[in-house]
DNA sequence: AAAAAATAGTTGAAATTTCATGTATACAGT
DNA sequence: ACTGTATACATGAAATTTCAACTATTTTTT
């Protein structure tokens, strides 16, 4: 809101949006954000596997420790994971032990996700094991850049909701 | 390199990782990096579709729309996709119309890649229809902030290589 | 120069994720 | 209460991606 306040996007953001003429997708966010994610992904996976779980299962796991027991949508939202994807990750998870799984008493059609001790005792193993890698991906950067990296990809997954 | 140097991560950064009592996965970089991956994926694949494109192939067209003719390994180095994924979309794409595949002539092992004219014209139309959508992502950030999220980006991707 | 090792790509099977569809439950309007 | 609509989840088929194994070619070693 500060000078001509609509242009085709936010003033001097041209530089970073395909269609211009200048546009190097190495300046393109989301190709540093797709990068990244895959990148991740592969790492976090590879020690991820010899417990049985992969990326998504891991996150599912962290949305658990920290929101207790909520629904399967509440899940597939906090994932950002289709319904489906999550009923078949859960219901895989409830069966190596990880999270316990029953229908909510005040609506038939939830079904509520928790997790169980057994699950807690391998996410937390999980997060020491990896520990070292995310420490590893975040050297160098000072507490403010990882600040403001949060907000602006909270910002821009907001834009797009 | 400014008080003590090798703790268990930089200053102040403990916070952000799993490991950290007090964590809060809202605070972790890589959930926000998946969440938003993911939804971006998510809202651009409906527009490339129509197209007979995903979020992969299109990754592809724009890699090879600024280096011209490359080899598959460094298209799947630009992507970040695995050698068989990118194996299959370029056969795909070429089927297509989209890109033109030959043996390299200076060593048979390698398969260069390089977009067609209709290739070209699908990418640029594709650009064109999907820069609102790019445009409203990005709405209400500065240059300064998009630039210090793909340096930053940059950062972490090269710390986990 | 022959043998061994490394590199680049290909291919089919397996794993993951999503789409399309179906079922059960809840809610809204009459 | 009844009908229609919306919501929440489940399920099988389809699409995507990756793994594992294999072929062809090049490079390195002896």
């Amino acid at each position: 809101m500060s000078k001509s306040a609509k242009k085709t996007a936010a003033e001097g953001l041209d530089h970073f949006i395909p269609s211009d003429p200048a546009f190097k997708f190495r300046n393109y966010p989301f190709y540093w954000v797709a990068r990244l994610s895959n990148r991740y992904t592969l790492e976090m996976e590879k020690q991820l596997k010899p417990f049985g779980m992969n990326i998504s299962s891991w996150r599912i796991g962290l949305i658990l420790r920290e929101y207790g027991v909520i629904s399967m949508s509440e899940v597939a939202t906090h994932a950002v994971l289709r319904l489906p994807t999550v009923n078949k990750l859960v219901y895989r998870m409830q069966e190596q032990g990880l999270v316990s799984v029953h229908r909510s008493e005040t609506d038939a059609r939830v079904t509520m996700v928790g997790i169980t001790d057994q699950g807690h005792e391998v996410v937390s193993e999980l997060i020491k094991k990896t520990s070292k890698t995310v420490e590893r991906a975040l050297d160098g950067l000072s507490s403010d850049e990882v600040n403001v990296l949060n907000t602006v990809l909270g910002k821009v997954f907001a834009n797009l909701a």
